[in-house]
DNA sequence: TTTAATTTTTAGCCTTGTCTAAAAATAAAT
DNA sequence: ATTTATTTTTAGACAAGGCTAAAAATTAAA
């Protein structure tokens, strides 16, 4: 039902709000579509009349129940197309992301599933961020995943390592980890997999290399809004 | 560079046009896109301003040179999603036609190219029509195919036969077929594979019970326009 | 707290693609 | 050869999206 446009602004509006439920300002959806702001003020309002996001003059919008439901199956078919283009028709990683930005707009259920099912219902795409399920939420990632492989902005905890040699564990020591650290990881570094992560609440981001990530083993520290997904949504 | 509405035009007049190289009316074209003849004309006009079609006032429309690429293209990405969805996704022939139409519009030759090496360069779309290869021309047909298989709307003859026992050569004389016999498939009926073809350049169409286009081969009788797909411009 | 800077919205215009109703051209039929 | 029927085009409107320039509201600064 929603135009290929109206569908971009709902994506720019649930990567902007990424987690945090609070406003989006227009200046911020316009830039992230690469509109003017006054082109976006109107779609904000056409998008509030819709109901899929709540707009409050000169504050910004939010997404609401139902344009968190859409935006999430546009990633959804978005990260799962990212997959097929690397895995299966021999793309890298950084040349899928303008592709599957046009593939994402092609609004089938039935072939969004049977395209999962296809991919043996992968938790991750190529860049290693999450891909939504049928239900429209997050997949529960496998308990104990690899720092190196967990997806962004999910609060995690460190539950253990791999390697637990001495020099390994000075060195966590030293970075200031250790089991039960909180972090959450805000961006992969495509070149040598190293992660920038911020831990607990503090403002300040910290670089990890790749020998860590790949040592530390990570789980959900907030389980809360993950559901498994379901066998009665799966496809055949 | 063409909107899917421009596509879905071009590829309506292909459709229409389909071999003969005669004019198509607004109003054939208005019916197969769904739109009224009044907002078709208007669209004639904007495709002869691009250059797609030649546009005779009050005597309709004929593909250019450039307008026939981009609805061979168009029709290339179609058959080649529809190959997609039946082989690995496990649709039926029957509900592939209305996802592909959506897909055939995402315009990366890149992909495209991809998708044709992944499914394996395949000649026929799930329908039994051919399929456009990357130069924007039908590929060419295997010498000697099973009419059963051939696609349509080509023009082919009857080379052998792959039973050649008397009852059923005696029933090829009855229907007035030999070696030599020119003839086109129109319609392939899905649910027994009969065909109906016109022999020669007779009017009349003709129904070909299965066990018949089974036994039958035949080879393109036009080899004019077709020309086999190029190693340069393969993909990988 | 009043001025300055920034952000958001409104106003007005444009393009694409669509429609209905009416006019013009072509084709058919008496 | 005219009238009748059909097809095509034009005229005029509308909705979606987009832009620029200007006005209004909010935020920051002096």
């Amino acid at each position: 039902m929603p135009t290929v446009s109206v569908e971009n602004y709902l994506k720019a509006i649930l990567h902007l709000q990424d987690g945090d439920g609070d406003r989006v300002s227009t200046t911020a959806v316009a830039e992230k579509v690469g509109a003017t702001p006054a082109s976006t003020s109107a779609m904000m309002t056409r998008l509030g009349d819709r109901g899929w996001v709540e707009h409050e003059r000169y504050y910004g919008v939010r997404l609401t129940e139902k344009g968190q439901r859409l935006a999430m199956d546009i990633l959804r078919r978005h990260r799962l197309w990212e997959r097929f283009l690397v895995d299966h028709l021999g793309f890298e990683w950084d040349q899928v992301h303008e592709i599957a930005e046009e593939l994402e707009h092609v609004d089938s259920v039935e072939l969004t599933n049977r395209l999962d099912a296809f991919l043996g219902f992968p938790k991750l795409d190529p860049h290693g961020d999450a891909i939504p399920g049928p239900n429209g939420r997050f997949r529960s990632v496998a308990a104990r995943t690899l720092l190196a492989e967990a997806p962004r902005n999910l609060d995690l905890v460190v539950v253990g390592v791999v390697d637990g040699g001495d020099a390994f564990l000075r060195h966590l020591g030293v970075l200031g980890i250790e089991l039960g650290s909180r972090l959450t990881v805000i961006e992969r570094h495509a070149f040598d997999g190293s992660l920038v992560v911020r831990f607990d609440n503090s403002e300040e981001q910290q670089l990890l290399a790749p020998g860590v990530c790949e040592r530390l083993w990570v789980d959900q520290s907030n389980p809360s809004p993950v559901i498994v997904f379901p066998e009665s949504e799966s496809p055949n």
